[in-house]
DNA sequence: ACCTGAACACCGTTCAAGT
DNA sequence: ACCTGAACACCGTTCAAGT
C-alpha cells in the first residue's frame, strides 16, 4: 500500500541532474535510507536506470549530491538572518535560557553585545545542521559515510569554512584555529546526529505518541541498563529525560565555546604547539 | 591472486559465535567495508550461509558484534595501566608538549598531580579509541552506523560510561554531567573517525609512501580549494601538514576539558538548567 | 542442536540500441 | 546529446533436508 505514485506531471520538464538529486531527496525523506534504489527512483522519474547513469555516476555520487544539497540549503538558511529558535514550535520555553546562561559563555572583548557576535552566528549554524539532521533522519549516516570516504568531499570543506571564519572573527590565536574549528565541528556534528537518531528510534518504537511520551521509552532504555555496569548512565538518565534537546545542545556548544576562550586568554604565543608557524 | 584461504586448519573448532565475529573482523580489516560479504564469510569458515544464520541474525548484527569487540577491546586496553604514548612511534616529540601546555588544561583541584587524574585516563580513553579507529578503518563508519541504527545499542553506553565516570571524578556538578561527557564523546568520536578517514583516503590515493609525502597530499587537496570560497581553509591547512595528528587530537581534548572545568567552577547550581534536579 | 547448500528476491550497474 | 530497457553479476536471506 501507500506509495501513490505522484507521477501524473505526464514527462514535463526533461531530466536533469538537479531533478534526480532532488527526487532522491525526497525518496530518503519518505522511504527511508533503504528506500532510495534505483528502481524506485526510475518509476518516480518515468524512466529508465541508464537515463539516471547518463547524469550520475553511481550511487554513492548521487548521496553525496543529495547530502550536499541538503547541507548547502542549511548552512544558507542562517547566513541572511540568524533565526535561532524559529522552529522551536513545542519548546518555546527555551529562549529565555537559550541566552547568556550557563556559565557565561564566552562572550569575546569587542563584539559582546553586537546581535550577530561570532558566539551566535556560530549557534545559528549549529541549529541549521541541527534541524536539518531533524527533517532528513539519513543526512547523520550519509555525512559520516561521505566523511569515510571522502574526508576533503565537498560537504566537510562547506561546514569547517563556516565554522571556521566565526573562530577567527571570535579572536582565537592563528595556532589554534584548527583545534577550536575542529572541537566544535566535531561536537556539532555528532550531537546533532545523536539527537536525530534518538528521534527517530523512538518514533520507530512508538510511531505516533506525543513527544513526552517517546523521551520518556528513549531514556527507559537507558534505565533499564544493569545499574552495577553502568552507574553513570543510570544517573544521568533522568537528568536527560528532563531537558530539552536544544537546550542540551546549546549547553554543549557554549561548553566548547568557552574552552575556546579560555584557551586564547592564556598565551598568545600558540600553546599546544611550540614549534608551530 | 591474493586471497590466501588460510582454511588449512581442517575443520577443527566448531563454528560459534565469536569465531564468526572474529572472522568478520579479519575480513573487514583486510578487504575493507565491502569485504565483508556472507561468501566471503562461508568460505573463510568452510560452512554454508545457513550455519552462520544459525548463530547470527542478520548482517547488521553481525557488523555490531564486530564492532562491540573492538569497542570493548580499545577501552578495556587502557584500564590497567594507562600507556598514552605508548604507540607513538615516530612522533616521540608528542611527549613535553603533552603535559601541561595549552592554555593550563582543567587540572581540578584535589588529584591534581596523581599518576591517574581523572584527566589522564579521559585522555587514556580517547586514545584508545583514536588508535582502534587506525588498526581498523571500517570502524568510524560502523560506529555512526549502529549509533543511527540503535543509539542505545550497546557500544554507546560502553563508551559513555567510560567517559563518564571520569567526568564525574573531575567534581563537574551534577546539573552539567550529561553536557561534559557529550562533548567529550562528540569530539572523541568525531575526530579520531576524521583522523581515520583521513589516513585511509591518503593510503588510497598513494598507497605505500611514507607518512610525510601523504600528509602532503592530503592537506594539498584543501590547499587546491579556491581561495575566495575557502579562506579559512586555506589558511590552516599548512598548518594542519606541520601538525602531528595525535598532538592535535590532544589539544581538542584539553580544550573541552578546559571548558568542562570552566563551568563547573562557575556556578554549582546548574547553569544551563534551572529547574534541574 | 547444529549444519548443508540450492534457491529466491532484490539490487547496482552495463550496454547495445534507439532518437 | 540524451534516453530505453533487457541483461548481468552479486548480494543477503530462506528453508527443506540432513546429522
Amino acid at each position: 500500500m501507500a506509495t501513490r505514485t505522484r507521477r501524473s506531471q505526464r514527462r514535463t520538464e526533461a531530466l536533469s541532474r538537479d531533478r534526480i538529486v532532488e527526487a532522491a531527496v525526497e525518496l530518503l525523506d519518505t522511504a527511508g535510507e533503504g528506500g532510495l534504489t534505483f528502481r524506485a527512483l526510475t518509476e518516480r522519474l518515468a524512466t529508465g536506470p541508464g537515463a539516471i547513469y547518463w547524469h550520475v555516476a553511481n550511487k554513492d555520487e548521487l548521496l553525496d549530491a543529495a547530502t550536499d544539497a541538503v547541507v548547502a540549503a542549511a548552512l544558507a538558511a542562517d547566513s541572511p538572518r540568524a533565526e535561532p529558535s524559529a522552529r522551536v514550535e513545542s519548546s518555546a520555553r527555551a529562549e529565555p535560557s537559550t541566552r547568556g546562561e550557563s556559565a557565561e559563555p564566552a562572550e569575546s572583548a569587542e563584539s559582546a553585545k553586537s546581535p550577530d557576535s561570532p558566539q551566535d552566528k556560530i549557534r545559528a549554524i549549529a541549529f541549521g545542521l541541527f534541524d536539518a539532521m531533524a527533517d532528513h533522519p539519513w543526512l547523520p549516516t550519509q555525512l559520516a559515510l561521505q566523511l569515510s570516504r571522502s574526508p576533503w568531499g565537498s560537504v566537510t570543506p562547506q561546514i569547517f569554512e563556516n565554522i571556521g571564519r566565526q573562530v577567527r572573527a571570535l579572536g582565537v590565536p592563528e595556532g589554534h584555529w584548527f583545534t577550536a574549528a575542529s572541537a566544535l565541528v566535531h561536537y556539532i556534528l555528532g550531537a546533532a546526529g545523536q539527537n536525530a537518531a534518538n528521534n527517530a528510534s523512538a518514533r520507530a518504537l512508538a510511531p505516533d505518541v506525543d513527544r513526552a511520551e517517546f523521551l520518556d521509552a528513549a531514556s527507559q532504555a537507558w534505565e533499564d541498563l544493569d545499574p552495577d555496569d553502568y552507574p553513570f548512565i543510570r544517573a544521568v538518565a533522568a537528568q536527560v529525560r528532563e531537558h530539552d534537546d536544544r537546550e542540551q545542545f546549546l549547553a554543549g556548544i557554549d561548553l566548547v565555546l568557552t574552552g575556546i576562550t579560555a584557551l586564547h586568554l592564556s598565551g598568545e604565543q600558540g600553546g599546544t604547539t611550540p614549534s608551530a608557524t
